[in-house]
DNA sequence: GTCCAGGGTGAAA
DNA sequence: TTTCACCCTGGA
């Protein structure tokens, strides 16, 4: 918190001084998903922390947040801080990784890509929403339900909160399928009437240890270990959380000589051992740099990101 | 128009 | 340990 001395307040905007943040990737790469290029085009993001509508924008030495409810600025700095992953040690992370071969590149080409921290129930969500879904659908899927079951906090009709449990158990199934869930839908209610009966105690993962705390998110129907693993890195403050998908163990082998067929399992628990701490951060930078990687060659390799010159063919 | 992949999971073989 | 169904949307 030593940084919010720095931090002022102008009439309409709050300027936090937290190094730089590269808002597109942070906010719009895959850990939340609804967050929306704001109507006026000057590259801020517009989405709802809290209960508030933020419009985020980089600035120099950090980023401008801009309330756009109409309401006071009570709490916005803090829990903007406390949403960009404030308390995490990126310093730590970068200095111990620097001379790595996979995100030494990647922290000098993107150095302001950050782990969120967001509501442990929406991501959860989000999360069984994802399965075998693609990120524009997933931002349609969790977009729609918050539209329609969400309580507005702004004039815009994305300025909703994200519905609570039990809205979600009182609309049931049936409606998630009508609004284009697919089979996710009979994962979705039941998980929300664990959370809603208080059989889950969500936000009590966050002092349970990592592995109490993924049993307990595995338990539920539709929730596999990666699902758990986002949940717990981008919401439930474990930075040994390492997700594991098809693209990252695409990169734990490239770069890092795991076995071609290594299983998801133990290609997770070899990271974690291996990044330990820094896992969520280093999982992100790999995961971006793949991404990146890969949108580079559908382009026909047009596209040369200086972090990737041996990827560029 | 068809085809296919998309930040998986659970159940059966 | 491997295979398959599950929903459906956008892009090729």
């Amino acid at each position: 918190m030593t940084t919010t001395e720095n931090n002022t307040t102008t009439a309409d905007t709050i300027s936090l001084q937290i190094g730089y943040v590269d808002i597109e990737a942070t906010l719009d790469g895959g850990q939340a998903f609804r967050w929306w290029p704001s109507d006026s085009q000057d590259g801020s993001y517009r989405g709802v922390v809290g209960r508030r509508v933020l419009s985020i924008r980089e600035a120099p030495g950090g980023v401008e947040v801009t309330p756009v409810d109409g309401k006071p600025y009570d709490g916005v700095e803090h829990s903007t801080l406390d949403y960009l992953g404030q308390d995490q040690d990126l310093e730590g992370f970068r200095s111990h990784f620097e001379d790595d071969p996979c995100l030494g590149p990647a922290l000098r080409g993107y150095s302001g890509l950050r782990v969120l921290r967001q509501d442990p129930w929406e991501c959860l969500f989000s999360f069984i929403t994802s399965s075998t879904s693609n990120i524009p659908r997933i931002k349609l899927n969790v977009g729609s339900a918050a539209e329609h079951l969400g309580y507005s906090v702004g004039p815009n009709a994305r300025d909703v909160t994200f519905p609570e449990p039990e809205i979600i158990v009182e609309a049931g199934a049936q409606f998630l399928r009508d609004l284009g869930f697919g089979f996710r839908a009979k994962y979705l209610v039941p998980a929300a009437e664990a959370v809603a009966s208080g059989n889950l105690r969500l936000n009590d993962l966050r002092e349970a240890t990592y592995e109490d705390a993924r049993a307990e998110l595995v338990s539920l129907h539709g929730v596999g270990e990666k699902v758990a693993d986002c949940v717990l890195a981008f919401s439930l403050d474990k930075p040994e959380s390492f997700i594991v998908d098809r693209h990252i163990l695409r990169a734990l082998h490239k770069w890092y000589k795991l076995p071609e067929k290594s299983t998801l399992t133990y290609a997770a628990d070899w990271a974690r051992d291996y990044f330990g701490e820094y896992s969520a951060l280093a999982n992100q930078y790999m995961f971006h740099r793949e991404r990146l990687s890969r949108r580079a060659s559908e382009w026909g390799g047009a596209h040369v990101d200086r972090a990737l010159p041996e990827d560029g063919s």
